[in-house]
DNA sequence: ACATTGAGGATTTTT
DNA sequence: TCCTCAATGT
């Protein structure tokens, strides 16, 4: 075993070594928080805890795996797989598969992700005959969920008078009997949503005492990583459990609480010290990741919050460049301005591509910038948006697996009844529903009896052939693991067949989006996974959709792959990289226009922007667009109000782009036109006069200037120039052929010709006595005489 | 029963 | 702009 205590500083090493009674610690961005926990897992590990006695609750799936591994090194044994770890959801979901009977759901319940409960929704407002395009069932859904996170039930929230002047206010005063019929539904399927994992872990603690003692007496050291993110039903959930030992370590920093969305409420880190005794408070202040100019930048940000809890992140790390903020015409130009800036640095300073991160507000800003680098042949990648998990043939496949473990799953069922067609039409499938429903009998069954119930002929056929399949399926489960049943199931229903059939590019596609979760499936099936408490290496296939349910995209992300990510600021929570851009820092984007009608909000909005701001450890672009499109329309934007909160003398502001140069503040116009409009002008008339001028098109498959081989080459420095006395740098935005200038190193010259890309101009120069040379001018010093 | 076409709506963030 | 849903035709 190592000596773990070594590499720690003192407040560090405080935390990790109290490990009795309630522990808070607070701990700033790039605090090495991460370290902090695992080492103090590790510690507790060596000082005789069982690893079955610890819980420790993580943000992403990623995040546990990553301490599980560290704890792993630093214990060298294999201990550390019998952690309880993972985030909330997918901890209680195990727990759930143990004891979902003790509340009335079979333990072998399906799992809907958001896109299953909006199914579901959409059918139960129909079936209650209501019109969907009024009741949208996304609406519905967040306002079901919101309530769920809260700890309101379908009948409290019926008779909670504010929410109901809510829903009549917004016209939508149904929702009551939407949420009871959803939640009713659920339960018939035999299913829960996301929201449900939490909800029905806590029924189970509070309604049954002897669940509740289980599990009490189990954990006796529980961990909570981004505290501030939990919401109401997380804050009851481990209250319960933590009440027997009174061993709860929460993690967290009240700057980084970005999920109130998603009902997270920041009192609950705020509140901590209130609910146990004798408290412990560490705070974790030494941040490790970022230069000085950023975290300097980071702090000034975020003190425009209120009622924080009081802390100063200090760094001893180099002070590091100036955070460059660029402003560009529009979207496609920042998404071109980022890939040239990769590119740039690149060469300059020999990163690669996995050293840059490219975060932005909203997932519909990601294909700016996925253009850009493809036309410049930068590798990269893109976290979120559409996940390989909600591929409609993944789901469909996925379908078949779920209806053949919970024949009570009816969304399953609505999904593959007829696909691959087999003659299983629209009007039929609506009679199976009212069948069901009328005779109070899951929909599957009605499928099974289908010829008591009226069907003839082809039809009646089809659905005994269909329910026979099923049927058989099933029987497979007892004795076949997950990829060995998946795979009689892509043989038998012809689903694979048909996707091998189809041969444009999307098909193809689609054929190995099937074989891939195919393959996922028996990697899974050949891990081994924790053994424990008679849940001997479960691996059929009911253990792997609980799983899969829970996986997102970022989980199977392959660390090491050399690319360029491109995320949402939400997904980078916790991550770090050499080199970040930030684009459309922007009003309205950035602060988003939903969010700035409170105060709560426009914090949260402040928030987020921290969290950006500190993913960078060495170089920082905070960039933005005077126009971008927007459901196909150009519309103007301010600049973000956030870009004035910065501390002048750590940033670096040019523009980009639209054949403007580096503009010195002599263009700027007066200091009264500046304050009116922001940096770097807004949308008036006039500023648009400056940039009147087409950018200078070039072909895009000519090479970027850069990539010549005089750029690259060190052209050797043949004779040492000692700069004049009053060597000041100049403007060089309107430097032309013929200008004579002064080069720090180089010495006097003629500017031969200016060429290279707008926003990264490069001068020929003819140096009297070190012949010619190509000249960044974004980085060179030079005098014009 | 199924494919094609056209209109209309969508963008905040996620387990 | 692009995607989804509903109506229409075969």
């Amino acid at each position: 075993m190592q000596d773990y205590l070594s590499g720690l500083n003192e407040q560090q090493r405080e935390a990790v070594l109290h490990v009795n009674g309630p522990l808070m610690i607070v701990a700033g961005a790039g605090s090495g928080k991460t370290k902090v926990l695992t080492t103090r897992i590790a510690h507790l590990m060596a000082n005789g805890v069982d690893a079955f006695n610890i819980l420790a609750l993580t943000f992403t799936n990623k995040a546990a795996a990553e301490m599980k591994e560290r704890i792993q090194r630093i214990l060298n044994n294999s201990e550390a797989r019998n952690l309880y770890i993972g985030t909330f959801h997918s901890v209680f979901a195990k727990i759930l598969r143990a004891e979902a009977h003790r509340i009335g759901y079979p333990n072998n319940f399906t799992i809907y992700d958001t896109d299953d409960s909006r199914s579901v929704i959409k059918a139960v407002i129909n079936e209650l005959q209501m019109d969907d395009k009024h009741y949208k069932p996304n609406i519905v859904h967040n306002r079901i969920s919101a309530a769920k996170n809260a700890l309101v039930g379908p009948t409290e929230y019926a008779l909670d008078y504010h929410l109901q002047q809510e829903d009549a206010r917004a016209n939508r005063p149904a929702i009551a009997q939407i949420y009871a019929a959803y939640a009713h539904k659920c339960f018939k399927n035999g299913a829960m949503d996301f929201d449900d994992l939490l909800l029905k872990m806590f029924e189970l603690l509070s309604t049954q005492p002897a669940a509740l003692a289980k599990y009490q007496s189990k954990f006796k050291y529980i961990m909570i990583d981004e505290y501030q993110d939990t919401n109401t039903v997380q804050y009851q959930i481990t209250k319960l459990l933590a009440a027997m030992h009174e061993n709860i370590c929460v993690v967290g920093d009240d700057a980084q609480s970005i999920y109130s969305f998603r009902g997270a409420t920041i009192e609950n880190i705020l509140q901590f010290q209130k609910d146990y005794d004798d408290v412990k408070v560490v705070k974790l202040e030494q941040n490790y990741r970022s230069t000085q100019s950023i975290l300097k930048v980071a702090n000034e940000v975020i003190n425009n919050n209120k009622g924080q809890i009081p802390k100063e992140l200090w760094t001893d790390n180099k002070p590091g460049d100036k955070i460059k903020v660029v402003r560009t015409m529009t979207d496609n130009e920042e998404g071109k301005f980022v890939a040239d800036s990769i590119k740039e640095q690149q060469l300059r300073n020999h990163y690669a591509n996995k050293d840059f991160a490219i975060l932005y507000r909203t997932n519909a800003q990601s294909r700016a910038y996925e253009e850009s680098l493809r036309k410049m042949g930068i590798a990269y990648k893109i976290y979120g948006g559409v996940s390989f998990y909600q591929r409609k043939e993944v789901k469909d496949m996925i379908a078949y697996l779920r209806i053949i473990v919970n024949q009570q799953d009816e969304e399953a069922l609505k999904r593959i009844i007829n696909y691959p067609v087999r003659g299983i039409g629209k009007t039929s499938i609506e009679k199976l529903i009212v069948v069901a429903n009328e005779q109070n009998i899951t929909m599957f069954e009605a499928v099974t009896r289908a010829a008591e119930f009226g069907f003839k002929g082809g039809t009646l056929e089809a659905l005994q052939n269909f329910a026979t399949m099923i049927k058989y399926f099933n029987t497979l489960l007892n004795d076949k693991n997950a990829y060995d049943v998946a795979v009689q199931v892509g043989k038998h229903t012809n689903l694979v067949k048909e996707l091998f059939g189809d041969k444009t590019p999307e098909g193809l596609a689609r054929y190995e989006n099937v074989q891939e979760l195919l393959n996922s499936i028996k990697e899974w099936t050949e891990t081994p996974d924790n053994f424990e408490d008679g849940e001997v290496g479960n691996k059929g296939l009911g253990a792997f959709l609980q799983n899969v349910s829970l996986f997102t995209d970022s989980d199977k992300d392959k660390e090491n792959e050399d690319v360029v990510k491109l995320m949402t600021i939400h997904a980078a929570k916790g991550l770090e990289f050499g080199c970040v851009f930030v684009g459309g820092i922007e009003e309205t984007l950035f602060p988003s226009a939903m969010s700035i009608n409170t105060r709560e909000e426009l914090e949260e909005e402040r928030r987020l922007f921290y969290v950006a701001i500190t993913r960078a450890k060495d170089r920082l672009w905070l960039t933005y667009a005077n126009a971008r499109y927007r459901f196909g329309q150009l519309v103007q934007n301010e600049p973000s109000r956030f870009l004035e909160e910065m501390p002048e003398e750590f940033l670096d502001k040019t523009y980009a782009g639209g054949g403007a140069r580096n503009q010195g503040m002599s263009n700027m116009g007066t200091a009264f036109e500046r304050m009116n409009r922001g940096f770097g002008g807004g949308s008036s008339g006039q500023t648009d006069l400056r940039y009147g001028v087409p950018p200078a098109k070039k072909p895009d498959n000519a090479r970027p200037s850069y990539l010549q081989p005089a750029a690259i080459s060190k052209p050797a420095v043949t004779a040492v120039h000692m700069p004049s006395e009053n060597f000041v740098a100049s403007d060089t935005s309107g430097l032309e052929a013929g200008m004579r200038v002064e080069h720090q190193k180089f010495g006097f010259g003629t500017v031969a010709k200016v060429e290279g890309s707008a926003h990264n101009p490069i001068a020929n120069i003819n140096f009297d006595n070190n012949g010619e040379k190509k000249i960044m001018l974004n980085y060179a010093k030079l005098r014009i005489l």
